[in-house]
DNA sequence: GGCATCGTTCAATCCAGCTCAATGATCCTT
DNA sequence: AAGGATCATTGAGCTGGATTGAACGATGCC
């Protein structure tokens, strides 16, 4: 291999024929561009170039050299600005995906935002299903994922949405009719659970082990999907904290919402896999936090996120 | 463009996948390896390894660059190896030349033995023409001519052959009774000029201006090709002096060669472009030196042949 | 929870990269 | 033929970045 500075002297002086212009154009004395063509020339073994005071050819071995460098250098250019393209740039295409569909309008803003400011960067949004969101994130079929938190070992975007939770019950159930109920209940109903797939912390967060006073919370039986979590709900075979938007988005009979008081907000943001930071990423999580309103906290996982 | 060290740790640390391995690789310290990556990340805006303290693996990005280096590097040692075997390398293929069949025999044992020495080097001999010999060396088409000194502006090799000087005078001149003459009867007859194409250096050798003594030397005319300036001399239009090898190799009737007893001999060696230098060449005349009887004393140009 | 492995960080060291000025070679001018 | 101008080379000396080595911190295993 050749150090960088051997192949540009080189290549510029193969260009220029002149010592002295080639030092200027890269910004050096024309005593290290001598040095340089020497030393390359000692590697080599033979004279690259053919030079008197006066002038300065290229000998066959370093006309040979340089045309078979130059596509060379070219080559490693693109394949670095293509990276620096990737990583810096903001153009080609940004993908992005929401789950569940209510979700939908402020990520729209956001894209909408993202879109003026880079009109040459498509930006793709499609709806994803919680079962492959996280490999759809790891396989890079999406770039940015509006989700809830936490979503372990992603990059975590500013909050985007946040609501209170509320204790789905059957529609007859005793706690039906309060007007809302603090966590420690939990303990004294089983809580239907979510599928073995599901983060750790996402598990913990929605259907904690234990309540706020450490008592133990019941397992109740687990569901594979959302809807099938509800269904055992409703047939009484246990409880389940939810987001309060299930009222508007998942209104059965059988069911009654009661507002959780002492829960913490569910918060919702974008989240991407911490290695797949890329320019395009950075703007469009950018972009969230403006159109959730400039003053919302960044709040940012510490992997990956601070650049 | 990037660093020599910077791609060859990219590539060699996404081939190992490991700090460590890397760096013992390269010869530095996981630390060194460490900031490089570092530094490369930050050129080029993105994350190219995600890594752990215990486990190391191409991004995305990392990966495509990876992938679009691989070949680049690649390409960019075989241009240097070209250029190397070009340099150093003794293979591919040497044309020598002769100028006079009667230089033929010692180039060819120098030939003979450069071949021993490196089979894999293919040799071209062929006859060269005065007319044509410095343009062949000068594009290439000759690597190495044997040839009379001097010749301007080419590299030496030693001298392989040396002949005594003769006049060339007519058949019936009063010179030709002599047993051998000195060099200052050239100011007291024409001497037949060598064509204007013939290098200075060369023409002042063999026709001089000036007696050692200092005296002019009147000019005759010239000849385009040398039989052309015997059959002036034959025509009685001047002298010329030449090598006592003419006497076999131009026996003339018309023409008598006598002996000068106080001019230097005439030597003859290898010859080629000082930015020819190549391992080839410089094998070439290695052997060349050899086959001279290793104790002649190897008389190069200052220019470029000093390696 | 302790241990081993491994990547990161930081301060200290040192050498290579670089500059500057003198030198020498070449060509042009008069 | 001498002088001058241009330009590549050379060598000494300096500076800044490359490199090291050790301490640190994180991770996974037992």
């Amino acid at each position: 291999m050749l150090e960088r500075l051997e192949t540009e002297v080189f290549l510029a002086l193969a260009e220029e024929l002149h010592f002295g212009r080639t030092a200027e154009r890269l910004g050096l004395t024309t005593g290290r561009v001598s040095q340089i063509v020497r030393k390359l020339e000692r590697q080599v073994g033979a004279a690259l170039f053919d030079r008197t005071s006066r002038s300065v050819r290229l000998t066959p071995v370093g006309r040979q050299l340089a045309e078979d460098l130059a596509p060379v250098v070219a080559a490693m250019e693109q394949a670095l600005r293509r990276a620096v393209d990737a990583g810096k740039g903001v153009t080609g295409e940004l993908r992005v995906a929401f789950l569940g569909e209510w979700t939908a309008p402020v990520l729209l803003r956001a894209v909408a935002l993202f879109g003026e400011r880079h009109p040459d960067c498509r930006v793709d949004v499609r709806e994803a299903q919680l079962s492959n969101s996280r490999s759809s994130l790891e396989d890079g079929s999406i770039d940015v994922l509006v989700a809830s938190y936490p979503f372990d070992g992603m990059a975590l975007g500013p909050v985007l949405l946040a609501e209170r939770r509320a204790l789905a019950v059957p529609a007859g159930h005793p706690l039906a009719a309060e007007a809302s109920v603090s966590l420690e209940v939990l303990a004294d109903h089983p809580v239907v659970q979510y599928p073995a797939v599901t983060s750790i912390g996402f598990k913990r967060d929605r259907t904690p082990d234990r309540t706020p006073s450490g008592r133990p919370v019941p397992k109740g039986p687990s569901g594979a999907t959302f809807s099938e979590m509800l269904s055992l709900v409703a047939m009484g075979r246990g409880v389940l904290p939810v987001g309060e938007h299930c009222r508007q988005y998942y209104p059965r009979p059988d069911l009654a919402y009661v507002p959780i008081h002492d829960a913490p907000l569910i918060e919702r943001g974008p989240i991407w896999l911490p290695s797949n930071t890329t320019g395009r990423v950075r703007e469009f999580i950018r972009a969230t936090a403006d159109v959730a309103g400039g003053g919302a906290a960044v709040q940012c996982s510490a992997r990956g996120a601070g650049w």
